[in-house]
DNA sequence: CGTCCACGTCTAC
DNA sequence: TAGACCTGGACGG
């Protein structure tokens, strides 16, 4: 599957192996284009390293001292053309032997660590638990090396790809992400030459692919890469780099998107789980998604005609004003997982600046080191995605993070459930509870001040109003610069145990905050924390055996009923992280239950109790009761969601929620700029701008300035495609729309990212953003609910009703 | 059930 | 600058 981000990372996970990892046996299976290995050693360890699309696998001799536990046999070795090792002498003195691999078209790598399951879905083809060896290689595996603690295989389907016993190929460039310098030396030794290589003069697309001068870019990168440039494909590359610092451009935005595949969490991979694979599938912005033309080879090269006008670097968006960074450092190293987007518009220059990077390269050495950095790497940004930008409505600023063994989980003022509450948390608590009535408390510098300061400039500059609580005086003197006839700022002690007794009790500076906000016209906060439903329904209706995760999840999801003021919030961290899998879980237990109370009737009316009101006793206030693959993810949406009363909606409900509010976002999205890709390619040239056309999501077709959304009966037999644009706008019932193939097959993704923002009309970056979430996210959903959910929902649906989808009470098109 | 398509090189006309 | 290399999944009749 190789670009330049996957390599990287196969590189990442193979090193990742702790250095105790010791590797006995090498099998290559038949057929496939492997070394022949005569390795002078019996058991080694294994490193890697990526330079653009190829990998470099290191095997070194294991000392003698270790070797002892590496003495699994070798006899069964030979079944599959493999081979034994040499004798087992393990010499100190002997060189390592050097592997290099070339992926072809679908080549990866999957490290597998033995032993007990305590980890799922650890990231990008690394799996913990499970077997391995020679049993767990899948289907296409080329070579495995096999360990007592870990098994690495290659697995290349289509067997285009080759391991040889040789160094970094000849005639590739530097890799412009790891070797940035080195790489852009080397494409500007070129274009400087007198007699210029010829790629130069090819257009832009094409020279792209260039491996001499672009090791890495693939055809997904080259796409996303011109586009968020918006760069006219067809302008030779040589015009493209005219232009001072036109080359330290390319190699950043190559580098900053490389970055956001490599360091996502959760992962990015089209050839993952069903879950990382929509998510890289939402994650591109262009690829797969605008029009497309074909390449002097025959590739595809999609691009955005409308947006991509720009005919050089030095004026494209990412030339920025003054000195660009230095090459040399990827923008994300190790630690920073991805900014939710309209926080990462707002704050992309301080995101992107050397402060940021070296907190970034420091946090990454504490953790190598063995040290713990609060809180966990996935939950640092936590706060941003459960308030994106535009919902700011307060802001406070304190100022030491909470530093014992979980506290910390990415939101300033909470605990997570069974966690003792912090001494200044207490106390922020107790004047809450002094100050709101209603209020309930939970019965359960380095580098950072950057990034807090401009999220408080970009919340100061970009919203018209806004309320500042500026809690002790560090805060106060931050908050100095806010502009105090626009925004209120309220300043009390801090509530730490030292101060807080000095101004901060009795300040009620949460309803003098609410005072404010009305006063702005802005609604006021409910500053009461959620209360946590404690279900205890009787489990014995449950649909499917209790263990299932499914059951689970979609019992955890139905006991919540989501504050639609608070959905806001909520829909982003949905996107964020991956809840929207719990709901299509959901999903399919509700028609499990259908499935049940069809064909068992009398033992339901028995049970006393409708399919939709069995849900299990499930602890929710405590992580422990949720899978361990979910547990973060759950606890993280728990924080975040305002649960207003322990009644529950069924999944199905909750599910027509959901997409009634997605089509009402659709409905305040006018004008799309990029007709669906089911236009004609033929009549697309490169001065021809799309005309407006309908703008498929998923489950809606709205059309060009729609004025009305209203509900269509026919399923499966409305096919997007078939609407023509005169078509009165129409929202395909969302129940129906779910679960039609056609209308998923056909259902392009809404067109709207971040680039297009500089041609909008009227340019409001933040609802630029969120319209391009919006359309990501309404792919990712579309993914799911088309084909594994309903691929199971088939399967346990009787016959009859095959297709039909989650037949349920609430799922009939919702009247307006 | 065919047919087309895929994040890529290589090599032979 | 066309194929050749290869397999599996999605899509259309």
């Amino acid at each position: 599957m190789p670009e330049l981000p996957e390599i990287a990372r196969y590189a990442r996970n193979i090193s990742a192996l702790p250095a105790t990892t010791r590797f006995t046996r090498v099998v290559s299976v038949a057929g496939g284009k492997v070394p022949p290995a005569n390795l002078p050693f019996t058991a080694f360890s294994l490193s890697a390293r990526a330079r653009g699309k190829e990998l470099r696998l290191e095997l070194r001799p294991a000392t003698a001292a270790s070797t002892a536990t590496g003495s699994s046999s070798h006899a069964s070795a030979c079944a599959l053309g493999s081979f034994a090792l040499a004798p087992p002498v393990a010499r100190q003195d002997q060189a390592p032997v050097i592997w290099r691999c070339n992926h072809g078209l679908v080549g990866k790598w999957l490290v597998v660590r033995h032993g007990p399951a305590d980890r799922a879905g650890a990231g990008l083809g690394a799996h913990d638990g499970g077997g391995g060896g020679e049993a767990g290689a899948p289907q296409g595996t080329r070579l495995m090396i096999l360990g007592e603690s870990a098994s690495v295989y290659y697995v290349d389907t289509l067997n285009m790809g080759r391991i040889v016993e040789d160094g970094w190929s000849s005639g590739r460039s530097p890799c412009p992400y790891g070797e940035a310098e080195a790489w852009e030396a080397h494409v500007a030794a070129a274009l400087a030459k007198t007699k210029r290589p010829a790629v130069f003069a090819k257009p832009l697309a094409d020279a792209l692919l260039d491996q001499k001068y672009f090791n890495g870019v693939g055809n997904y990168l080259r796409a996303e890469l011109m586009y968020r440039l918006q760069l006219d494909p067809h302008i030779p590359l040589v015009d493209a780099l005219s232009g001072t610092g036109a080359l330290a451009v390319l190699g950043r935005e190559l580098r900053a998107i490389v970055a956001e595949v490599l360091d996502s969490i959760p992962p990015l991979d089209k050839y993952g789980s069903d879950e990382d694979k929509a998510r890289f599938e939402a994650w591109l912005q262009i690829y797969n998604k605008g029009e497309f033309y074909k390449d002097g080879k025959g590739r595809k090269v999609w691009w955005a005609p409308a947006v991509q006008t720009r005919t050089s670097l030095s004026d494209a968006p990412g030339a920025v004003s003054g000195s660009p960074p230095p090459p040399g450092q990827p923008l994300r190293l190790s630690f920073i997982p991805p900014m939710e987007s309209s926080w990462a518009e707002a704050l992309r220059e301080v995101l992107q600046s050397g402060t940021i990077r070296e907190l970034e390269s420091f946090l990454a050495s504490e953790v190598s080191a063995g040290k713990q950095v609060f809180p966990p790497r996935e939950e640092v940004f936590s706060a941003f995605y459960a308030t994106p930008l535009h919902a700011v409505r307060v802001v406070i600023l304190g100022q030491d993070p909470y530093h014992d063994d979980g506290q910390a989980h990415g939101m300033s003022f909470s605990v997570k459930p069974g966690i003792n509450v912090p001494p200044s948390l207490a106390n922020i608590y107790r004047e809450l509870a002094d100050d709101i009535d209603g209020f309930v408390a939970q019965t359960t510098g380095r580098g950072w001040e950057a990034l807090t300061h401009a999220a408080i400039a970009a919340v100061a500059a970009r919203l018209p109003h806004a309320v500042f609580l500026a809690w002790g005086s560090f805060a106060q003197k931050a908050l100095r610069k806010v502009d105090t006839a626009r925004h209120a700022v309220i300043a009390t002690p801090h509530p730490s145990p030292l101060s807080a007794s000095r101004g901060f009790f009795g300040s009620r500076c949460f309803s003098a905050a609410n005072a404010a906000l009305v006063g702005f016209g802005l609604s006021p906060v409910d500053w009461r924390l959620p209360t946590v439903p404690t279900l205890t329904v009787p489990a014995a209706a449950l649909p499917a055996p209790a263990a299932s995760v499914d059951n689970e999840l979609a019992a955890a999801l139905a006991a919540l009923t989501i504050d639609d003021a608070a959905y806001e919030p909520v829909y982003t961290f949905e996107r964020a992280i991956g809840l929207d899998m719990l709901l299509d879980a959901a999903i399919v237990v509700e028609a499990e239950a259908d499935a049940k109370s069809d064909a068992a009737p009398a033992a339901q009316a028995a049970t006393g109790a409708g399919a939709r009101a069995s849900v299990p006793s499930l602890k929710f206030a405590s992580t422990s009761t949720i899978p361990s693959a979910f547990a973060t993810k759950t606890s993280l949406a728990y924080s975040s969601f305002a649960v207003t009363s322990p009644t529950f909606k069924s999944a199905a409900e909750r599910a027509d929620e959901l997409r009634r509010k997605y089509a009402a976002m659709a409905k305040a999205r006018t004008s799309p700029r990029i007709s669906p890709r089911a236009s004609s390619p033929s009549a697309l040239s490169p001065q021809l701008a799309p005309a407006p056309g309908p703008v498929v999501g998923t489950g809606f077709v709205v059309k060009h300035q729609p004025r009305s959304l209203s509900p269509v009966g026919g399923p499966a037999s409305t096919s997007p495609r078939a609407l023509s644009p005169q078509a009165s706008t129409q929202l395909i019932s969302p129940a129906s729309a779910s679960i039609s193939p056609l209308a998923m097959s056909t259902g392009r993704p809404a067109f709207a990212a971040p680039g297009a923002s500089t041609i909008a009309s009227a340019s409001n970056p933040i609802a630029e953003y969120r319209a391009a979430s919006e359309a990501k996210f309404s792919q990712l959903r579309s993914k799911y609910v088309s084909s594994d959910v309903q691929k199971r929902v088939r399967a346990v649906s009787p016959p009859g009703r095959t297709g039909a989808g989650p037949r349920s009470r609430s799922s009939s098109p919702q009247s307006r």
